[in-house]
DNA sequence: GCTTTGGATTGACCTAGATCAACCCAAAGA
DNA sequence: TCTTTGGGTTGATCTAGGTCAATCCAAAGC
């Protein structure tokens, strides 16, 4: 497969969670029909680099499918996550000309894009949409908190039993799974690296917290990326905070 | 002093942060008059808590003078902040019944605030208003991201160093200074257990860095709380990241 | 003036997680 | 088929920062 960007042709929009989900959900007919004029795919395989920290960002857009990681690099080398982007999240802001953090495709990845300066048009034409964004952001900034407890003082084992919930809990809400209950099944979509930097830890500590929580049962591993999770309040238990296990967020 | 929050009588807004720089920017003047209409002020004393984490919130608002923590309290007591409010900060989000965290008058602190429900009103029917939120609300994010690879991948004593500068440029911004160049004089508006929840460390760890960085030269400290930076650029390389020390944001 | 109090400092020691190094293993290519 | 490659695992060792405990010190109260 070639290793570039490519632009898909326009397609119904029936996946397409921005659709429902992020800014179209109270436009009016009209409104839609300008999204549609100015809507168009991007593909990106697994690994590659959708942007750069520093690099105009000439688009605006929701992740369809795939998932995609933001990452902070110090001069030596040292990296942190600072936002994974799973299907229906948003990615890109308006009224910035530049994009902050490097951004890249962590699996194969399908983006529902839009030209950001007709989008940022739209915005002050279409309040629907700028109180939409609003909503996506303080969920964002509420998971950016969330994520920071993890960083700032929960131990490696708590760490990984807090990750796996999260992508458990986003792959069931994809899923259209309503109760977390039984026994649970889901793909990692990270790799050892990418889940370290993710929670400040490195791929060693990271392999060994694995094996440590699949050889006390919480999980079990079926090759290295596809987990199986038999009992999901025991996972809960191991990751330090007093979560309901409720539905999936 | 009593200890418990005090509604201030109404007065002029010129130092009211949330006049010029958070919500009235482009408004118009009915709207102003709207919003002066659901205005009111509140000051706690420095320790109070302003809103435990699952309250409901009746108001909304931004910060006049002072300092104000938001943190997140694991069961076993370990403590994380996840949001250090400065004046011109804002506080609450709109559309949210309750509040998620803990917030805390960090020293005593004067907060002009709005009722939700007629803010909310207001902003469907003010466009700018959202429009500004929005625009806070990612800058919001944008701090949260620099504080995650701070709690992720910085040493303690690049911790306290990138502290210290977010400190030492929002207090120069506050007093319109154009450039940190030369020697530099603020307090700190945190005690050291504050500090520590910020940091991801303990009290012990804070108090030897900001030692070590004294005996170091990079710091002077008068008293506890009052500090004296010689030299900007020498505090700024010592907190890892490769900024150009420029104006406050 | 003395005592209490609560934040802050300092020292001795310990441990969770980092570092360094070897090895595993499945998929891809030749 | 063999080799390469890149992600992953495991072991031995080290160390930054945590833990525990004693002490400091300035402000507040009596």
């Amino acid at each position: 497969m070639p290793n570039r960007p490519l632009t898909l042709p326009k397609q119904d929009c029936a996946d397409c969670p921005i659709r429902h989900k992020a800014v179209c959900a109270h436009c009016e007919p009209d409104e839609l029909s300008v999204l549609e004029e100015i809507k168009f795919y991007k593909g990106f395989s697994a690994g590659q680099p959708i942007v750069w920290a520093g690099d105009q960002m000439e688009f605006v857009g929701s992740v369809v499918s795939g998932v995609a990681s933001m990452t902070q690099t110090m001069e030596d080398g040292r990296r942190q996550m600072v936002g994974l982007l799973l299907p229906s999240d948003f990615l890109g802001r308006p009224n910035r000309e530049t994009v902050a953090y490097d951004v890249q495709a962590a699996t194969d990845i399908v983006l529902c894009c839009f030209r950001r300066n007709p989008f940022q048009q739209l915005i002050t034409t279409t309040p629907h949409i700028s109180q939409r964004l609003l909503e996506m952001t303080l969920d964002e900034l509420d998971a950016a908190r969330e994520w920071m407890l993890l960083l700032g003082r929960k131990t490696a084992r708590e760490k990984i039993a807090s990750f796996l919930t999260i992508i458990a809990r986003r792959d069931a809400s994809l899923k259209n799974m309503s109760s977390l209950g039984g026994p649970l099944t889901f793909d990692l979509p990270l790799t050892r690296e990418a889940m370290a930097d993710y929670m400040g830890l490195t791929i060693e500590t990271v392999s060994r917290q694995m094996t440590a929580l699949r050889k006390d049962g919480v999980i079990e591993l079926d090759g290295k990326r596809h987990i199986i999770v038999p009992d999901f309040e025991a996972l809960l238990d191991e990751t330090g905070d007093d979560d309901d296990g409720g539905l999936p967020s």
